[in-house]
DNA sequence: TATCTGAGTTTGACATGCGAACTTAGATAG
DNA sequence: CTATCTAAGTTCGCATGTCAAACTCAGATA
């Protein structure tokens, strides 16, 4: 470890293989440009098919399919809704799995900020109740806030 | 408000066109299966051709693609390296604006172990320099940490 | 000169994505 | 009671992307 500049630690195979791992089956269910694009529509409340179509400028077809994929993963719910004097029609809706995605959905955005659009972007997420701004932190067991750099990967179990 | 259940605004349109969404940029340069995988190899520190199409199983011509664009977008890039009596290769390693994704990553591995995988998983991402477990939060501006329920987009400049 | 190895490129079959046109069901108008 | 309208899909034919396998290339070793 003395003669070599900074490179890190050249790894011959990542430590657990890629069906064990927790990325790789997240990147199954949203790891597609409209998937994501949809979940930042049922973000805002817009849960029309029609609706979330037209805004994001997506075929049909393809709406259709991720919209059924999201459902059978569970990230998004299709229920029905009615207005006044109009025939029962069905939207789409996040679940609890779909709104637990909100802190990796916030850090994606605040890093898009960063390093992309280079400017703080036109939402702010903020506290509902206080107005504070939030950002996303990696925090320890005691709630203490840790810069990232300082975070590592470690095996849980090397048994 | 007092008739319905628990649904939230239905919202015609999202607030902001997906042209100056961050989170749709983003989409862009990161939003497929394949690329997130590449970054997780660069995490864990694989950074050579051949080992990363072994452990992704791959296809060449589409981790050359991909590669290209992780380095022409600024999350990779191409040195060179050398081994032992051999000649001077190149291999991919994070630069800072991909470092930066790090805490993305790991709010996407929590939230999948939790609704995916069900169980804890076999990495745990630590402190490196107290060896304490972390997590993803959001924390308001004096630093602490509030339930992701409470967050709420909101518009920056109604102007 | 022949062989090996890491890092690609090429090729041709197959799958997915695309926009436009078509379909369906229930509400309203004539 | 037929005709029209609208939201939510399906279907279709073409363009683009993905795949596995074969080929290329350059420098080190035998």
């Amino acid at each position: 470890m003395s003669n070599s500049d900074s490179v890190e630690t050249i790894r011959r195979r990542a430590p657990i293989p890629t069906a064990d791992c927790a990325l790789a089956q997240a990147a199954e269910e949203i790891g597609d440009r409209w998937s994501i694009l949809i979940l930042r529509e049922a973000f805002f409340g817009v849960m029309r098919y029609d609706d979330i179509r037209e805004d994001l400028g997506i075929p049909r077809s393809v709406l259709t399919d991720r919209l059924s994929k999201l459902v059978a993963h569970g990230l998004l719910e299709r229920r029905p809704y009615q207005e006044a004097g109009d025939r029962r029609r069905f939207g789409y809706a996040l679940t609890g799995k779909g709104r637990d995605l909100a802190p990796t959905l916030i850090a994606l955005t605040h890093w898009s900020e960063a390093h992309i659009l280079g400017a703080p972007g036109p939402i702010d997420v903020v506290d509902a109740a206080s107005g504070r701004s939030l950002r996303v932190a990696l925090v320890d067991d005691r709630g203490r806030v840790v810069d990232p750099e300082r975070a590592a990967p470690k095996l849980r179990n090397p048994s």
